[in-house]
DNA sequence: CATATTTGCTAAAACGATTTAGGTTACGGC
DNA sequence: GCCGTAACCTAAATCGTTTTAGCAAATATG
């Protein structure tokens, strides 16, 4: 027996009031709008009793504003991602915000859909990782006036609030950590991308090696390869360069194809070599031997993202840009423990 | 400069048409509605020059379909839920709907609380894991004739969708393979809750125990504890039976927990003990020992919730009720290996 | 007592689409 | 010359809100 959920005009036909006198009343303007005290309690009294909830699509089309934020990530699944949209959703429904997530695959043509697809919802914000050529479509945000935060990476020669971690500083740290603990020969495993976050990184490993006269060898694979591809490349790239001691792995994602290669094919490498790798994990922690890694602040971030979006959703006035750079974290772990040489 | 997105009013003005002519044709109706050629021609060019694209809120307050589905999971930072919501994603995004993720932790408040929000947002449909008392909320949905479907667990006196796996077989199956290898004194770590997954997983704990004659030794932990106190309870559990052999994790939150416990505090058990786990994930292969476990077939849970969601999305009349069982699979690795019995 | 002011409320437009029920005009048939 | 029909298009209602502008009655002011 599916009855209608009631609306403002149901409300207003049961008590013979105007629709207008409701909406005031629920709204809580009834003193300004000098609705009595009467009416307003009868109104307030048999909403309650229907248990009225207004209709967000009207309200939406009538105010304009969605309370919708769209947090667009390359891949949800991934659990660097899929960590802090954790965070952002806490913060975000605290503040009667509702998130939406999504994937851009790192690819053009998604981000462009999906940016079409919130557009026409009218989504109050954007936390977007912008695939490589997505700046003509944040511009096209911005110039609507529509709150939009980058993260993880950027555009240089676009002038938009970001939040990032300084990735250079962070890689060039760990590379003189592993220098430190005595590896001469370190591989660098990194995605293919001319993207801020990937650029800064290699940066800072090139800037490590060179500072201490080691050889730079780097494997670099493409984005859209499949993992048996991806653990292909490291296997001939682990074998033509058997001199190597060490190897950083530039994302998460590849870290785990490369523990699955070493551990298959060279489970020797695995107890010796020098391992560290970008984004922390719950597993690196519990992994033997563990490993250590850049841990990216994710509750830091998180929080900094969304004061950045209620600051833009709230403001009045243009603000200026904002565009913050966060440390990341050394976590030191056994995979970095001084090199046991075994012929020297 | 921001100016106006173009409307169909605006679009009609311009052309000197009337606003029901414009949404004819932009809608494919052209020919029924017998709108000439000339005119559709021009509709159809300004609305492609002027780029419009309908405003969705609009459209959908005035058909009462937005193309939305919610998909809410304990915790969408699982990689469990993570790696779902993906395939879910996929999927949804080819048959034009979007998904909206939301996690309701298990609690009945966050569940109802997010029901409402999307009830007044007008979501077409629902795949949900529910929390214990999420019943009526269930109920109310199915009354108003929305599509929902549930998943991971159910209430067995309701008549609803689901869409599950068979938890006890599985678990059965995955403690007689580890008593089959020799294990003797197993112990079973859950999460004390009393929704069907995990008191079926409990169930075949039991039903494999009691067949082999051995001893039932089993911890509950609750939802709410935070990390440390789990691994408190999971350090006392191993230190007061110290005859256990295996462990069998119930969830892989817990498996989690527990590889850092005996890591930490039981590095020779780690070596020694079976160990099994439910829901697979991409490290446990890559662990030393590498963890057998129960997986859930991720892809065909995806591909039957969004076959059935379509199903009732497009449904006419009535149409019964589906309760889908799939089968886990059993992947067996190192930690089930035959036990080395160190003192027979 | 006539005129302001306040009190208490409402009509109607607007947001941007969809859809029902016609309304003109032109033409063919008889 | 009248009627029926087809061709082409549109007015207006509707979805459920918010909000502006203002009306009528009651009260205050001089």
């Amino acid at each position: 027996m599916k009855t209608k959920r009631p609306s403002l005009k149901d409300i207003a036909a049961n008590l013979q009031v105007s629709v207008t006198t409701v909406s005031f009343v629920l709204n809580g303007k009834g003193p300004e709008m000098r609705i009595s005290e009467e009416v307003t309690r009868k109104i307030l009294e048999y909403a309650e009793e229907v248990n009225y909830t207004p209709n967000q699509l009207a309200q939406s089309l009538r105010t304009g504003k969605t309370n919708i934020l769209v947090f667009m990530v390359e891949d949800i699944s991934n659990p660097f991602f899929a960590k802090l949209a954790r965070i952002i959703e806490v913060m975000a429904y605290k503040k009667g915000y509702k998130v939406i997530f999504c994937s851009n695959e790192n690819d053009n043509r998604h981000t462009e859909e999906l940016l079409q697809v919130f557009r026409d919802r009218k989504a109050d914000g954007y936390i977007i990782i912008p695939s490589p050529g997505a700046k003509k479509q944040i511009k096209a945000l911005l110039e609507e006036d529509i709150p939009v935060i980058l993260f993880d990476r950027y555009f240089p020669d676009l002038e938009t609030n970001y939040v990032v971690i300084d990735n250079e500083n962070a890689t060039y740290k760990a590379m003189n950590h592993l220098i430190e603990s005595g590896y001469q020969n370190i591989g660098f495993i990194t995605i293919a991308a001319k993207q801020t976050q990937m650029l800064d990184r290699l940066s800072g490993y090139h800037k490590a090696v060179k500072e201490a006269n080691l050889p730079s060898r780097i494997l670099e694979v493409s984005f859209g390869e499949d993992a048996l591809q991806v653990e292909g490349l490291m296997r001939d790239f682990f074998e033509a360069n058997h001199q190597l001691d060490a190897v950083f792995f530039a994302t998460n994602y590849l870290t785990q194809r490369g523990l699955l290669v070493m551990r298959e094919h060279f489970p020797g490498k695995l107890k010796e070599w020098g391992i560290m790798t970008f984004d922390d994990n719950e597993f690196f922690r519990i992994h033997t031997p563990s490993i250590s890694a850049v841990a990216q602040p994710l509750e830091e971030i998180g929080k900094t993202l969304m004061e950045m979006m209620l600051e833009l959703l709230h403001k009045n006035e243009k603000k200026e840009v904002r565009q913050i750079v966060l440390k990341a974290e050394l976590k030191e772990r056994d995979s970095s423990r001084p090199k046991v040489s075994s012929n020297q």
